[in-house]
Formats: structure tokens, sequence, C-alpha cells
DNA sequence: ACGGCAAGCAAGTACCCGCTTGCTTTCGGA
DNA sequence: TCCGAAAGCAAGCGGGTACTTGCTTGCCGT
């Protein structure tokens, strides 16, 4: 791994550990094994440090696409849906800091290049194009029915790990049924 | 406005806006109108005071209690997901901050005393009550309705003032739809 | 063999942090 | 009127922070 790339994953790793004033550079130099000047004669400052790690770290892996000629919707909101949490929950740590943190430091995370928006406008257009082919009840709010479905994704994610006793199952059951409860909400159609 | 009081608000206030690090006791003291030697006088230190101002602003100003007895359901779920929402969507700052720095600090933040998970129980033991009573479908998964209904208010309540582009309309039309979803979701049948 | 570059090391600067000490002011009740 | 409690004020202590400077070490291509 190169040494530049050691010192933003760690500056990220760091960040969402402890948040912009608990990053330091003293810990994020230990953590990536490397001496703290290292730091400021690559990035300049702190600030420009942390801005370029939280970019890089978030940026989805792995972006996933709902089809644009829907064929088989329970299938295909199921998986797009266990990816979607896949994703959100890998990043837990980094979200529930920068959220946190979003008031007093707005710019260190760009809205409109969050995974959770682009989530939310893929899953909107999918959702009109099954009630254009008529796969869904025609009166239901789609935009209501999005941010339903992604704010369980989001709050499932996210609190997962820090209220265990709130959920009993795994996270894959837990998705089948959220999927399973859309579809009903949905009045989706089998193909 | 109890001197003592004036402490705690201003804490909790600094404490949301910046963090656990960011709280210093100097800031604490301008927003209190108060020398800062009062808080350590008063507190003892810094932590005890910063786990007092948020213990005492946690708590829920108004607990909402669904029936025992389930008379219109439809209603009821109504009501009690508006005030639900208006008490998370109150305290969204706080909560924010606390949950990225819980990993960090998990003894500022009681989880047993969350106020999410009450609700979260509430909810839960309600559905559990319109099903022994045969208003809603017999095979739904009870335990993934309550944290789809509960992750669709948390997630809106915290995340609407910081990607106001999602959220096209007013918070009250959102819950009524988000009611309307879940019921036909639930199966639920009309009193 | 040597010149240049990247990284490490030691030390220091100016500032902010939580917290303490010693003293003065204010004010309400006996 | 006096006493004592509560709050304010000024100064400081030890430590951490971001960042700088001056110098040394190691490595790589020519």
């Amino acid at each position: 791994m190169e040494l530049r790339d050691r010192i933003l994953d760690a500056a990220a790793k760091v960040y969402s550990e402890t948040g912009f004033r608990g990053a330091t550079t003293r810990r994020i130099a230990e953590r990536a094994g490397v001496n703290e000047i290292t730091l400021f004669r690559h990035f300049g400052s702190k600030t420009r440090l942390l801005h370029e790690a939280i970019r890089c770290a978030g940026v989805a892996s792995n972006l996933c696409a709902l089809p644009a000629r829907p064929a088989d919707p329970r299938a295909e909101l199921a998986t797009w849906a266990l990816t979607t949490f896949r994703e959100l929950f890998a990043r837990r740590s980094l979200i529930r800091t920068a959220m946190g943190e979003l008031e007093e430091r707005p710019d260190l995370l760009p809205p409109d290049q969050s995974h959770t928006v682009c989530a939310g406008q893929e899953l909107h257009g999918y959702l009109e194009r099954l009630r254009a082919m008529g796969m869904i009840r025609a009166e239901v709010d789609l935009m209501a029915a999005t941010m339903m479905f992604m704010g369980t994704l989001f709050a499932d994610a996210i609190t997962r790990d820090i209220i265990p006793a709130m959920y009993r199952q795994d996270p894959e059951q837990s998705i089948v049924h959220y999927v399973d409860l859309i579809a009903r909400a949905l009045d989706l159609k089998e193909s």
C-alpha cells in the first residue's frame, strides 16, 4: 500500500472513531506508522488531509443500480436493498461521526455526493418505472415510499450495532422482511 | 431560570453543536453568562457537568403512550407517530452528536434510557395487541414492522434538515403517508 | 561514487485545554 | 449591622494541539 493511501486510510479511520477534533495529527501519524511531519509535507494542513480522507472514504465501492426495465421487481428490490444496506453498514461509523459534525463543519461532507442521496434517487426512479408499468398501486405517494424504504435501511444500518437489543435477527433476514412489507404497502404485482 | 438549570441548558446546547471535545468549559460558561469557575463549583468537572446536562436534555418531555385497548388503530398510530416524530425532531441535533460519539464515549448516553428504544417497545406491544385482536395480518413479522416504522420516523427526523432536497413536503404530510403505507403493509382492518 | 529527493528526528512556537488558588464583591437573613 | 454563602475576577499550572525550522538519514538513478 502506497504511503499516501496509508495516510488517508489512517486519517479516515481515526476521524470516524474520534471526530475532527479528536483526529489529531499525532494520532493519525501514529496509526499510519509515519512521522507526523510527513502529513504536513503531503497535505499541507490537517484540514486538507481530513477533507481528502473523508472524500475518498465516502465514495461507494460498488454502486448498485436498479434495472432500467424492471423484470422481477421483488427480487430486484431485494438484492438492491441488501447491497445498499451493506454499503451503509460498512461505513456506519464514518456516517455517524460525519452526521454529528455536519452542523459545525458542513464542508467536510458534500451533500450531493452522499451515497444515501444517490441511492434514494435511484430507488425513486425505479418505483416510477414500476408505476408506469402498472405494477404498483397508482395512488401511492412515491416520495413517501422511497423515504420510508431508504429510512428503514439507513436507520437499521446505523443503529443496529449500538442498540443490538432491538434487533433480534440477522440483517439479511430483517431485510427480507422489510422488502416484503414494502411490497405489500405498494401492492406490488408479482411477475 | 435558576442558575444551575441555565448552566445545564447551555452545556447541552454547546454539546449538541460541537460535541464533547468542542464543548469547552469556557464556551459553556460564556453561553450560560456565568463565570467559568462556577461550573466547577457546581459540578466538579466538565465530564460530570456534561453527563448531567445530557441526561436532563435526553428525557422525553411528553411521553406518548399507545392505548392498552386499541379502538381506532389508524388514528391512534397517526397521532403516536406525529408526537414521536416531533420528539425526535426537537432533539435531532443532540441525537446526531451523541450517536456520533457513542463509540468513543458510551457512558454519556445510557442506551436503556433512550427515547427511541422506549418508543419502539411501546409500538411493538401495541402491534402485538392488534394482532391478538385479529386487526392485522397474522403472518407479518412484528419486529420487522416495528423497526421499519420506527426507522422511518427516526431517519426522517434526523436527516430532514441536513438533506432538505429529499423532502419535498412538510413533515406532517409525510407522516400521514408513512402511516398509510404501514397500514397497508400490515393489512390493517378499519374499525 | 555521487547528487537529489523523500522521509525521519529533535526542538520549539504560540495557543487552547481542564482545573486550581487566592482574593474580592454581592446579597439575603439573623 | 454583621455574617456567611455564593458568585465573580485575575492569574497561573501542566499538558496537548497545529504547525515550523534545521538538520540527518536512507535510497535510487546516473
